[in-house]
Order: C-alpha cells, then structure tokens, then sequence
DNA sequence: GTCTATAGCAGGATAGAC
DNA sequence: GTCTATCCTGCTATAGAC
C-alpha cells in the first residue's frame, strides 16, 4: 500500500486528488480514471461515494476550496486584531498578508486560485454557493472596514470601485504568479513577498481618496 | 444556406467560430463536431484545412488572438497620440480606454479575455507565442513610457511592481466583469466605462511613487 | 474542397461478486 | 466499502467517393 494510502480515507483522498487535479487542468480534462489512480483506489469509488463526476466536484469545492476561504478570512482578521485597527493601512495590510503570505501553503495557494478563477471564467452551480457564501461576506467585511476610512465625498459607486481594486490587486499578484515571476526573474521567496505587500498597501493606500491622513 | 456563411470561406468560419467555442468552454470542453456543426461545415473540414484540433487551436491564437491584441495596441498609441505624451496619466489613460472601451466588441473582448485568462491557469504552446510576440513587447513599451515619470529613488522592481498593478487594475477589470456588474448591480454600459477609465486612472496615478506633480 | 462511413479508443456510469 | 467486468456513448482522426 502506498505510504499516501495510510490513514486517510478513500473519501478524503478523492476530494484532494479531485481538488488538485481540477484546478491544474479543468475539469473536462480529468477523468474520473485518472483521480482514482491517483488516490490509490477502485473507479468505481466517486460514483459510490459521491454519485457522480459532477457531484464529487461539487463536494470538493465545498468541503476543501470553502474552508480553505475561511482560513483565509480568519487568519485576515487575525491580522487585523494584532494591529491598529483604526488605520486603513492596517486593514489593507492585514488583508494583502492573509492572501499573499497567509496560512496555505504555496501549493494550496496555486490550487486555490485556479480554482476560483476557473469558476471565474465560466461560472458553474459551484459559483452561486461561493458567491454567496463566501465571496459576497467578505466583500461586504472589507466594506465595512474600509468605509470609514473613505472621504465623504465619493459616492457609493466610487467606494466600490476603490474596495475591488484592492481586491484585484491581491488577487491578480496571487494568481498571475507564474507570469509575474517571469518578469521579475525570480520566484515568489519570502523577502520578495514581504516587498510585494508593502507595494501594494502602498499602491492602493495612494490610490484611495481617504478621509485625511490616517496611515 | 444559412446566413452567416455567406461571403465567408469554411476556413474562416471555423476560426472564428473555434475562437468563440475555446472561449468560452475550454479546449478540452468543445468537441470538433461541435465546431464544424456552430460553422456549418463537414466533420472534416477542421482535419483537412488544419490537419487537427490541437493546431486549429494554435492557428486560431495566431492569426484572431494575436490581431485583436495588435489592435488594442494600436488604439493605445492611437489615444496616445491623440494627448499630451508628456503626461503620466495621459499614457495611463490611453492604456486604460485601450482595454476598457477600445476597438473591440463587448463579445470580442470577452472572448479575447477568456482565451487570456485560460492560458494564464494553464499555459500550452500558444502562451509562449502570444508572451514572447505580444505580451513582452507590449510590457517593455509601457515600461519605457511610464519609466520617465517614476521617481529615481525606485529601484528596478519596485518599478515593475507598478507597471504590472496598473496592467492588473486594466485586466482584472476587464476579465472580472460578470462579479464586478454582479457586484455593482448593472452591466459595463458606455457611462459606467467612462467612470471607470477615470477611476482606473485616478487610483493607479496616484499609488505610483512619482517624480513630481506632471498630471 | 467537401462529403460519408468507419476505425479505434477513452470516457462516465452501473451491475453484481466479495 | 471495494472490487471486476462491462455497457454504451461520444470522441478524434482517416480513408476514399464525389
């Protein structure tokens, strides 16, 4: 039996195997065949512990890719919780920190990007629940962290655009890491994430028309 | 017959219709019969006129994907032209209506994107072309336009960091517009992409380190 | 250049033994 | 729960008529 096999069982190996494998080809370009032979055991075992194809990748995302969020979200207000919290640069910070630094790993990471920017693309039944769950609460969080700090003069429409742009930049620095190491000429080591976030709490704290001068 | 296959070869049908299908499904996702069916040709066209489906795919990145690219460049040093060159936010400007109103269709642009962001995840033969032929040219342009108006105290990466989040900012608005008319509960109409040229501008100008006030 | 027909294979799913 | 064996559908690609 091999050394992956122990202690885990059939169930949990597919849902990782699954998840690795949609987020690196997508998921008509896995077959059940291959996630099976990958997770050590019989083809007949998503059908069994899941139904179907379809419902395994359904699973996936919600047990795996929407706790993976929340770690990500909490180790955000972990962050936060450890800095001044009446400073925006705190909040973005925290923020760039959890994404970009944060608690996965940089495998874990990859996956997780791909994954969400897959469903990005093309939107599945897999995006409602995220959106829902996931991705409408933490736009709304940030919101309300952010919004203090914004002068009262923008308008609604002109606090969201600031809040997204924030949001693109952490992402796109995230999921864009393959291309963005081409550029730059080296990988995403740990000084140059350091960099990375002090570029962008200091890109995005310029670019916000804030109420005065509260760094 | 019908109607749009008047006046135009089977060979620039099942580009265009290919271009179209890769989009918005995925290569793995879109099967020939489905190409040569959506252009109204034989089975066997997509073998005869490409010699099989991996190189329609390449052909279509080549000669649609590529062009597109070619024009929103253009109608970047276009709008370029038409301002004060001199000014950082102009060559910002440019760039952004570039991308965001430019010369594409609202279709095309999705298209364009989608097919973008697919190669991102996932790069296959045709990413290494479109990097080395369109996106490393159009990245050294930009670089030696802004370059003059970066202080000097930026060093070499810190200057990429910025020139890559205001691409980010362009393309993550641009690629992200299904949440982003989710999010702001209407679609990219004309006066919302106007607003957002100048949001886009307003925030990447003033998160870069500038050399002194040449608005 | 376009068509039909078909080879040859890989895919998802299930029945039923253990 | 896990396995083997198998069904059936749909895929790419090609041969060869027109």
């Amino acid at each position: 039996m091999p050394p992956n096999k122990k202690n885990t069982s059939t169930r949990d190996r597919l849902l990782k195997v699954a998840e690795m494998l949609f987020a690196q080809k997508g998921y008509d370009s896995v077959s059940v065949r291959e996630i099976t032979t990958a997770a050590h055991c019989n083809l007949a075992a998503v059908n069994y512990h899941f139904g179907n194809k379809r419902a395994l990748y359904r699973h996936m995302f919600r047990e795996r890719w929407m706790s993976r969020a929340q770690r990500i979200l909490t180790c955000f207000e972990e962050n936060l919780a450890g800095r001044d919290e009446t400073s925006c640069s705190s909040v973005i910070q925290s923020l760039a920190e959890a994404f970009i630094k944060g608690p996965l790993t940089d495998e874990e990471r990859l996956y997780h990007f791909q994954l969400m920017t897959r469903e990005l693309i093309k939107p599945t039944d897999a995006f409602d629940m995220v959106a829902a769950e996931t991705m409408r609460p933490f736009f709304k969080t940030l919101g309300q962290r952010l919004r203090p700090f914004l002068s009262d003069t923008v308008d609604e429409e002109q606090a969201i655009l600031n809040i997204i742009s924030i949001i693109a930049l952490v992402i796109y620095f995230n999921f864009a890491r393959v291309p963005v190491s081409r550029i730059i000429g080296y990988a995403y080591d740990e000084p140059f994430k350091d960099r990375l976030v002090r570029h962008i709490v200091q890109f995005s704290l310029s670019g916000m028309p804030l109420k005065e001068e509260t760094r």
